[in-house]
DNA sequence: GTCTATAGGGGGATAGAC
DNA sequence: GTCTATCCCCCTATAGAC
């Protein structure tokens, strides 16, 4: 789980990540990841014999990572506005980072993965997107939420406010995504 | 503009927005295009010397389409309505042809850009986003939308509804960008 | 678990004939 | 404007020593 141990494997994870989300996953080579972690080439295959397997594992690590989250905004008893507030702000921290989100690097590059890829990346969809669906219904129950839509389609309405909202801060600029911020609250403000 | 000549050029060209909606700049080279065409690879660099005149040549293409159906759209005097409907039509045709946006998949890519296709990719995105902001605030203007943020805050709303859409739908089917598009238009209903 | 060394392929790009 | 031929580089991946 993130950032736990600092072996090479988690190091290489990690940075793989932090590639794909920064320049795509065509874009970089096990070599710029033996360089930065001062191994060899060889030396990450043997972690990831191939690229694949740790394109498998970047995204078996995100799901990890969700699974983390709502276990332990569970514990933490977080209101439904403080678990949205908390999930939106990893938003904005992947556009002071330069980053666009997981899903949405994988979605462009999503027609050249093998199978078994693209059903983890499904998975993983399919579970954050459940995640803040649960998150939106509870707020609307408690009253801290109002929306007309089921919570399936808002929680679609702002996943996608949040995603593209990052890829286009990208091009135009941190305040566009600060003001998408601004607006998407106001879209579910009780 | 638009698939009007038949020239090679513009065939290379029509087929390199393709690749850049279906896999990515990255994913693509100019064997596949030599191959594609039925002619070699040289015959591709004759008309774009380096990959990045090929990249620079696709952006301009799409601000070229953009002004040309903001002019037809004055022309036919289209309501703002209608208007907006033709240009949500355009994304639901992505998705059934298995691409994504081209500002999408350029924000994937950004960082890998060099700094003269930045600027153009920012040129297109700022004249689409303007285009969409007048749409939208000449239909509240004559009653047919209503929304409460301004009118630029909306678009950037409908955008990465739509941008986000495609990407979605790429991974967990069409039916959610066909359910996103109606939440959509419910969002700026009169 | 990391290294050296290297195989094998594909990519972008260019020279020069036609 | 398209071709053949080719260069050079970088990529993924593996074999085998340490």
């Amino acid at each position: 789980m993130a950032a736990l141990a600092n072996d090479t494997k988690t190091q290489i994870l990690e940075l793989g990540i932090q590639l794909i989300q920064q320049h795509g996953y065509q874009a970089f080579s096990y070599a710029d990841i033996a360089r930065a972690l001062h191994i060899k080439n060889a030396a990450v295959h043997y972690h990831f014999p191939a690229k694949e397997d740790l394109y498998l594992a970047i995204v078996q690590y995100y799901i990890d990572v969700y699974q983390h989250m709502a276990r332990q905004m569970n514990e933490t008893q977080l209101s439904p506005k403080q678990q949205l507030d908390r999930f939106i702000q990893r938003y904005a921290d992947l556009v002071d980072a330069n980053k666009i989100c997981i899903i949405g690097a994988a979605s462009a590059d999503y027609n050249n993965m093998p199978e078994a890829v693209k059903k983890k990346v499904t998975e993983l969809v399919d579970y954050v997107l459940g995640l803040v669906e649960k998150t939106l219904a509870a707020g609307k129950r408690n009253g801290s939420f109002a929306f007309t839509e089921t919570a399936k389609n808002q929680t679609m309405l702002l996943m996608t406010n949040l995603a593209a909202g990052v890829q286009l801060a990208r091009i135009t600029g941190k305040k566009d995504f600060e003001n998408i911020r601004k607006s998407i609250l106001k879209t579910i403000q009780a």
